[in-house]
RNA sequence: GCGGGCGUGGUGGAAUUGGUAGACACGCUGGCCUUAGGAGCCAGUGGGCUUUUGCCCAUGGGGGUUCGAGUCCCUCCGCCCGCACCA
């Protein structure tokens, strides 16, 4: 018998280029008769941002992404699993920016990896479907729906303070603002007020919290979502200012201590500051405090050690619930973007208010009871400030004595019917800022004439291009303000001279529907034919990091619920279920070319190949868990599928190829005995083990479960018949096939004949797995003291009295009185002593 | 501060509803084979005691519920993630 030796290098480009030649994976939008909607099945991996090579962490996701997409083939599913790349952003700006490369041909070069690399993996992708979101025929349905989005009052243009990156020079959206510095360069961020377009994603913001509840997603993930959209219950409360003839309204979640209002905060934003103080002593005071506040990052104004600060207005407010002036202040711990830009504040229940009451002075009025001065730290000797709960005091004869959550509904009635307030609700969740003062995106289609002002491009005029530039360094405005002949434009409505809008989208709009692109990508009449989404959509299994918990998936979620209501779609989630898979890190930390711990997915492919890089990094823990890589688990796995494609490819040899061995056809259980009856039970074993791992992405005990099947083959090889032997294998292959489809392509075929992925996901007889006999755990005040066979049909009886006979039960029980005994059939009995 | 998660051998991790803790793998030790081994095969491998049978201890610490707890409850400690002056 001639030495064999497993060659994934000439294994793997073979069986790549039988899928590739007959397109194995490609599915039609033509519904095939009688089937039913179940019968079809979305996965989806998010898309890539194609950028230098893949990296280990695209490796992970697309394991993890082939496995269920292998799986839900072969139980029975039309699988969609398409592939695409989400091609503009900053980085390959920012690369042409330092090298005059275009972008475009930057990415290009990219993504040829990308697509050579994910070859080289084997993933079962539609390529018929593959695109760039960068490509006109896809960004010209981008632009159509921002389109319609416009047209339903969705998308907005206003003036607001932003958030700017002086780094970038670009204004960035609150989600990409980490600690007050820009997510992508770390440079601080910056305040400015600017004209940009915005998506009213805070419509929604009711309905993307409710719909969580009917979405199979990680619940940390759906946590997430609901403290970002961070929904309050409370009420507006209005506030005059009588001696310029001004309403402030104010939000607050405790009407309760409306009485406890000793003063009133305006943020420093706030556009009537200057106003309130024009011509007033006190007027420089607060333009210098307002300049400072403002040029001050978000990083140090947000700190929360920082000591209460402001400045008074010398104005006063009138308390609408019991007539009293109280001062007006600015000061920096109010924000403009929550609530109105001003509050009440009531330092005797609330801390921040406290601290400034104390700083400046301010008088503090208890008006709800705590428990007897408890306070050692930082409160007074009231226990204030107290934000628990109690009954009211101080507030009004029939307030006082309520409990405050009663009184909280009393009170906003009273207001209601008084007409000063009402009941409200408020988000955290704030407009989605879409504007890029940058080259490298997707241009807004809009012009601006003379004549009639804004003015959408009409949607047969799309797509707006992208015009080719010299310099794509930003300076404060878009680098698409030098490209003069494509700036100047007609407007669509008079003819006459219009200036086109030179900022681009986010590139979050282009991510926010490609999945619904995939449906009917070659499409050039319209973004989707509704028949194609009716097909696939929603997403049944969608995968990704969770980094993307927040921003992506949120937009996502919304631009489907907006173009429901535009009636261009008729479900109101993308997305089923979640998958978040983990990290992959390398010694504990981060890979990163700085620390220069980075594991390139090609060098391992060379090495090991693609079957042994994709087992590896799942079966090195559970997927959704972070994961260290390690050198030496790789060559573990690789050992482990050398020899099961060694003893497959021997066992081949011993005889020619058996369809029946792909079947399992061995009839009755009573025609098999002894070890290969045990082989046989062993494989059936691991049909079910598997079926339910691959339910639940438990992939790492799947393998698991594989090389125990694969070490029996091994160790009883000379005791198994050939039938059973090549039985065994090909099922090991079989159930390896959705991790190291390759291997287990080329062992099927040797061992029976037949390709792997044209077959039914093997069924586990329930037959197989039941057994004459089990091991009985003995157990004597339930500590383990013995085990012995018992027929599984054994009664309590029975089991009791074998679990008596146990030769170490009998030394513990010895001299002491039974006082109760349990039964546990198919387990275990455990015997209570005294 | 609030919210979520986690803590098991030398290592990564198993342990469906409370029922044999440590599957599978890495590493290590010994052996076989070999001119050679960073190949392959076999055996061993949580700690302690014991000649073996076996006994005791052990899932971050402490307490509880239970015939029985890695799993449930309370409490403390440690680590990770998200949000964070949101009124």
């Amino acid at each position: 018998m001639a030495e064999r030796r497993y060659d994934p290098q000439e294994i793997e480009p073979r069986w790549q280029a039988v899928w590739a030649e007959e397109h194995t994976w490609e599915v039609s939008n033509d519904p095939v008769p009688g089937e039913a909607s179940s019968a079809t099945s979305y996965v989806l991996e998010m898309l890539p941002y194609p950028s230098g090579e893949p990296h280990i962490g695209h490796l992970k996701k697309y394991a993890v992404g082939d496995a269920i997409a292998h799986f839900h083939r072969r139980t029975g599913h039309r699988v969609l699993h398409p592939m695409g790349y989400d091609a503009f952003g900053l980085p390959a700006e920012n690369h042409a920016i330092k090298t005059g490369v275009h972008p475009r041909e930057s990415i290009a070069s990219s993504i040829a990896s990308f697509q050579r690399q994910f070859r080289s993996w084997g993933i079962s992708i539609d390529w018929s479907r593959e695109f760039g979101t960068h490509e006109p025929s896809y960004y010209r349905w981008t632009q159509w729906i921002f389109l319609e989005l416009y047209k339903a009052g969705l998308a907005y243009r206003r003036e607001a303070a932003v958030k700017w990156c002086p780094h970038d020079q670009t204004v960035l959206a609150n989600e990409q603002v980490i600690d007050g510095c820009c997510e992508r360069c770390g440079a601080v961020v910056e305040v400015k007020q600017l004209e940009q377009w915005f998506f009213r994603i805070t419509d929604y913001a009711e309905r993307l919290l409710g719909d969580l509840d009917g979405i199979a997603w990680p619940e940390h993930v759906k946590t997430m979502q609901r403290n970002w959209i961070g929904r309050s219950e409370g009420a507006e409360v209005t506030f005059r200012c009588e001696q310029l003839g001004i309403d402030y309204p104010v939000f607050t979640t405790r009407p309760d201590t409306l009485f406890g209002a000793t003063f009133f905060v305006m943020a420093p934003e706030h556009p009537d500051v200057g106003r309130l103080v024009a011509g007033t002593p006190q007027e420089q005071a607060v333009r210098d405090y307002v300049n400072q506040a403002l040029t001050e990052s978000g990083a140090e104004r947000g700190s929360l050690d920082k000591p209460k600060t402001g400045v008074a207005l010398g104005r006063t407010v009138t308390n609408p619930v019991n007539g009293e002036q109280i001062p007006m202040y600015v000061a920096d711990y109010v924000l403009m973007e929550y609530g109105t830009g001003a509050i009440m504040a009531v330092p005797g229940h609330d801390e921040r208010d406290y601290a400034f009451a104390r700083a400046y002075s301010l008088p503090i009025r208890r008006v709800i009871e705590g428990p007897p001065t408890l306070s050692e730290d930082g409160g007074d000797a009231q226990g204030l400030p107290y934000t628990g709960d109690g009954l009211l005091v101080n507030s009004r004869p029939d307030f006082d004595g309520m409990g405050n959550r009663e009184a909280l509904r009393a009170i906003v009635q009273w207001l209601d019917r008084e007409g000063k307030g009402h009941a409200s609700v408020n988000y955290r969740l704030r407009d989605w800022l879409i504007s890029r003062q940058r080259y490298w995106g997707c241009p807004i289609p809009i012009v601006y004439c003379e004549h009639c002002g804004l003015q959408p491009v009409p949607a047969e005029q799309l797509p707006v291009v992208l015009p080719d530039i010299e310099d794509y360094a930003p300076h404060g405005r878009s680098p698409l303000a030098a490209a003069e002949d494509w700036v100047a434009t007609e407007c669509p409505s008079c003819g006459g001279p219009a200036r086109r809008e030179t900022d681009t989208m986010d590139t979050f709009v282009d991510s926010s529907w490609y999945f619904l692109r995939y449906c009917d990508a070659r499409n050039d009449e319209a973004a989707w034919s509704p028949e194609a989404l009716r097909q696939w959509m929603p997403v049944d299994q969608y995968i990704g990091g969770v980094e993307h918990a927040i921003l992506h998936l949120m937009y996502a979620r919304f631009f489907t619920k907006a173009l429901a209501d535009l009636g261009q779609l008729d479900f109101q989630e993308p997305f089923s279920a979640l998958f978040t898979q983990g990290m992959v890190t390398k010694d504990g930390a981060k890979m990163s070319k700085s620390k220069g711990n980075v594991v390139s997915p090609a060098s391992i492919v060379e090495r090991y190949g693609a079957d042994t890089a994709r087992c590896y990094i799942l079966f090195v823990g559970p997927p959704d868990q972070d994961a260290d890589w390690s050198d030496e688990g790789v060559e573990g796995v690789h050992r482990f599928l050398s020899r099961l494609w060694r003893l497959a490819a021997e066992t081949a040899e011993r005889g020619g190829a058996d369809p029946l061995a792909s079947v399992g056809a061995f009839g009755e259980v009573g025609a098999l005995q002894g070890d290969d009856l045990e082989l046989v039970r062993k494989a059936h074993w691991a049909i079910e083990k598997v079926s339910e791992d691959m339910r639940r992405f438990g992939f790492n005990t799947a393998i698991a479960a594989v090389m125990e099947l694969l070490n029996d083959c091994s160790r009883m090889r000379e005791q198994l018949s050939v039938e059973t032997l090549r039985f065994g294998l090909a099922t090991a292959a079989s159930l390896l096939f959705p991790f190291a489809p390759h291997v287990c392509s080329d062992i099927y075929e040797l061992l029976t004949g037949e390709r792997v992925w044209e077959q039914p996901w093997p069924q586990a007889d329930p037959e197989m797995l039941e057994r004459d006999e089990y091991e009985l755990v003995c157990q004597v005040n339930g500590k383990l003291r013995d085990r012995v066979q018992a027929s599984s049909d054994a009664g309590e009886e029975e089991l009791k009295a074998l679990c008596l006979a146990a030769p170490n039960v009998l030394t513990h029980i010895e001299g002491r009185e039974i006082v109760k005994e349990i039964v546990v059939p198919g387990r275990l009995v455990n015997l209570v002593v005294r």
